[in-house]
DNA sequence: CGTATTCTTGACCAACGTCAAGAATTGTGG
DNA sequence: CCACAATTCTTGACGTTGGTCAAGAATACG
């Protein structure tokens, strides 16, 4: 429980139990620390290692050249980030820390020879860049046609089953580092018509925000609420969902 | 040239060469055609097959449950769809042909033997699915911080930019099938608003749309108003731009 | 040549953005 | 544990982008 190698394989649940094994007893795996808000890797940057997160939360984003920013996607414990992204160039977008993250990366030898020795390795990568995809494409969903207070609630339901999923929630709550501005660059609004957003779902009794975690008293209803199908996750997949209490 | 795999191989330029050859020669590759309109293939589906658009223009999308659509995707000629989707259960979206689309399918037992045979073309699939992201990724950027102007003038960039790299443009101008209808649901608003901001960029003489062709006089300029850059495309990983002229 | 689709326009309205300032919370050093 | 500074949250007043509804004009198509 205490070190590092038993904390990721409590994290690795969408992966196969073997590419499990595999990651976990890899000695080339380097592990880093990065503060909050701290960038891990720059648009430009030439990016030369895989990255799995162990803990904290990191993200995505985009700046245009007049400061507008774009928070593209979160990545949370367990996510591998940039698989083979050592294939292009450059990297066209910044990943960086959310809160304090500990990651391990992978290098491409280190991948590939784990890729041969464990041919189902490559399955679970394509299976979570496919989920890359998938989210990424929901995402786009979310800006293009659903109104401020669905798309807030969208992602709120997205972030509770994704953390569900392996194991980090309790009970009807969960962790939610984002700030009013973060949940603003990343629905697309600005601060204010977050911050009224939330009002409603608050009101409505479907969230409450409180010390920087997020409770959902009825997940149905607020899946109503944002119009969301969790299919795009494809978490049954793995079949590994972890709830804490009921498993 | 008159034959499929002429017609396949002429736009297989954003494969590798090894990759070309070895795909050109499958044998076991099925040819499809479809009408416009038409779906390939719905949500909810078990995919069973990859496919590769060898003419016309297919699109990816999504309904909400009130009738709300959101198109996610452009698949243009040369390009692959769905590399190893098999792996997941259904699909969480559609995928339609926008005009007249020819297709080839491609079994998972075929592109396995291909892998196998042909390394390279695995890193091709790679690559070819981490720009997909990479784009998917831009459109959420697209919707979430660009003004109705900027976004159609962006995605005019891009559609642009891709078909160049497959020699599909002539001069300044290229294809251009959707109708204000599509536009509209691409860039997440209504036909009244494209239509009015696809006058301002005609005004502006920034762009032409006769007879379901686009012609941009000024690329240089469209991309300033569009805040775009082509970097999230990654051209230059293959270095195997086709410009019909000077090639 | 007629019908369906697509495009265009107008009038009006709602969702969301801007600006600004004060309240609450968080984090840090003493 | 407190004091103080920095963030973050909240609220108000008002402006703008883009949505709605509806109807006529222009194109595309069989």
């Amino acid at each position: 429980m205490g070190n590092i190698h038993s904390r990721k394989l409590e994290h690795f649940t969408q992966l196969s139990p073997a590419s499990k094994i595999a990651l976990s007893t890899l000695a080339s795996n380097r592990v880093c620390h990065y503060g909050a808000h701290e960038d891990i890797i720059r648009e430009g940057d030439r990016p030369h290692v895989m990255r799995l997160i162990l803990s904290g939360w990191a993200y995505r984003y985009k700046q245009l050249y007049d400061g507008r920013r774009q928070i593209l996607a979160l990545c949370l414990p367990g996510n591998l980030c940039d698989h083979n992204v050592f294939i292009l160039r450059e990297m066209d977008h910044t990943l960086g820390a959310l809160t304090p993250v500990t990651l391990t990366e992978i290098t491409p030898a280190a991948l590939h020879a784990l890729t041969l020795a464990h041919p189902c390795i490559a399955q679970a990568l394509w299976w979570e860049t496919l989920v890359n995809v998938a989210t990424q494409r929901e995402w786009t969903t979310n800006m293009g046609c659903r109104y401020a207070v669905e798309r807030l609630a969208h992602l709120f339901c997205e972030i509770f089953y994704r953390l569900r999923s392996v194991g980090l929630i309790e009970d009807t709550s969960c962790p939610m580092p984002l700030t009013q501005s973060d949940l603003a660059d990343t629905t697309g609004m600005t601060t204010v018509h977050v911050n009224r957003s939330l009002q409603e779902l608050r009101t409505k009794r479907l969230i409450t925000i409180k010390h920087r975690r997020l409770t959902i008293p009825d997940l149905a209803a607020l899946e109503r609420r944002a119009l969301f199908s969790p299919s795009y996750l494809h978490l049954n997949h793995t079949g590994q969902r972890r709830d804490t209490k009921e498993g």
